[in-house]
DNA sequence: AATGTGGGCAACCGCCAACCG
DNA sequence: ACGGTTGGCGGTTGCCCACAT
């Protein structure tokens, strides 16, 4: 939902069931983030670090719900965020993931560094099931795009394939090896993810406010230091297996495209990425090594923590413009484009650096983010309940995800 | 040129678990 | 122990842009 922030919208506050709505008795606003309100946030995420969101929300002056600041800041404002479009090699291990985690975005996320769980779900709710849905319809198993195919492979005893009723699209997980009992599923058909219709009214109330603006394309530094993120994640998953093919091997129908170093590579600096999850809660990515949760440790019950310690250097005023990287990918670049035109000219020359990013930081913010989350889906799927309990093959899964190229894995 | 339409994606909603007094 | 609050997550909505007609 976007609408033109409206601080008078109705009586609902838009909190969700957390959050508060009422800061001193006035109206919080919804919608769209202003430019000014992002610069507020961030003003004082730098300042303060990240605390109880609604103190965020209050002290920053923003007359917003403490969620709807988290949202902004974790989803747009974050100085770790990775911008554009997705390159082939995180398109492929977004696929991968999806079909040994399902719908957990946010899991999904946490192995794509600089990436968000609305932005992986809303690339998989826009753009892989577009393609899987052309790809059903088309005649041609073998469009287009190979790199995203959803056809069974041959040789593959699992795979990951599209079909399509007249109310639905169904990414089905297939296997046909269910004689193991620790498969998730005694069927041959796994539904993996239902697409709804998308109603779009399409009201077209054209507000007048560009929305587009992006604040912080790269990071913004106002004390001209650099922001890293580091993290630590503890995943306990016993992953439950589908048996040792059970699952659409990504791997070995990506495209091999080697990293382009400027463009869009996950391990290289120029993007300024520097956050990261980080088993041993060094700065890895500071050296140009990614790490990233073992899906090995999974479990069903699973505890997780996130340490993120937010962490500024000095002396770095190199600029690294983001605005270039995407237009090699051929994406729409609007957003950042938008950002250019209109917003904080200011901000430019306060951009983070990740080549020159150095260990004499200073953390700004220990925040720990825990929590226990069941492992209510049990298999890539939605909402599934009818996994025995058995195990995953994690040695597969392991030997598999960390076929990635361009993820140095580490096991633990 | 004006209008219609498809789609991207920012931000919301509701749920739920953890936290806290 | 308990109720209120907070934060995290996945699903959903609908504004706005780009393109088609």
């Amino acid at each position: 939902m976007r609408k033109p922030a409206d601080p008078a919208a109705k009586g609902n506050n838009g909190n969700g069931g957390g959050g508060g709505n009422v800061n001193g008795g006035v109206k919080l606003r919804k919608g769209l983030w202003s430019p000014e309100e992002d610069d507020k946030l961030i003003n004082y995420m730098l300042t303060n670090g990240q605390g109880c969101w609604s103190d965020v929300a209050r002290n920053a002056g923003l007359q917003r719900c403490g969620k709807s600041c988290r949202l902004r800041w974790i989803n747009y404002l974050r100085p770790d965020l990775k911008r554009g479009a997705f390159s082939p090699q995180e398109e492929e291990l977004i696929i991968h993931l999806h079909t040994l985690l399902g719908n957990r975005w946010s899991q999904i996320a946490a192995r794509l560094p600089g990436r968000t769980d609305n932005e992986i779900k809303n690339f998989w709710n826009s753009t892989v099931k577009k393609r899987m849905k052309s790809s059903s319809t088309s005649s041609s198993p073998n469009a287009s795009d190979s790199s995203l195919s959803t056809e069974p492979r041959d040789g593959m005893v699992g795979g990951f394939m599209a079909m399509q009723d007249p109310c639905s699209i169904m990414a089905m997980y297939v296997t046909n090896n269910n004689n193991n009992s620790t498969s998730p599923t005694s069927s041959s058909l796994q539904p993996m993810v239902t697409l709804s219709h998308h109603d779009h009214h399409h009201d077209h109330h054209h507000g007048t406010m560009d929305h587009h603006h992006h604040p912080f394309p790269n990071m913004v530094n106002h004390n001209t230091t650099t922001t890293t993120t580091t993290a630590t994640t503890t995943n306990n998953i016993d992953m439950p297996c589908c048996g040792n093919n059970g699952y659409l091997d990504a791997s070995s129908c990506m495209s091999m495209a080697p990293l382009h170093g400027d463009d869009h590579g996950m391990m290289c600096g120029s993007y300024g990425m520097l956050g990261g999850y980080n088993h041993d809660n060094n700065y890895g990515l500071l050296q140009g090594e990614l790490s990233i949760p073992s899906l090995e440790t999974i479990s069903i019950e699973e505890n997780t923590q996130v340490s993120e310690n937010i962490v500024f250097g000095r002396n770095n005023n190199t600029t690294i413009s983001n605005h270039n990287h995407f237009d090699n990918n051929g994406s729409n670049n609007h957003h950042f484009d938008d950002h250019n035109n209109h917003h904080h000219h200011h901000h430019h020359h306060h951009m983070i650096s990740t080549t020159n990013a150095t260990a004499t930081n200073t953390p700004l913010n220990n925040s720990i983010i825990s929590g226990v989350k069941k492992f209510e889906a049990v298999v890539p799927g939605v909402g599934n309940n009818n996994w025995d309990g058995g195990e995953w093959d994690l040695e597969e899964l392991m030997r598999d995800v960390s076929s990635f190229p361009f993820i140095d894995y580490q096991v633990e």
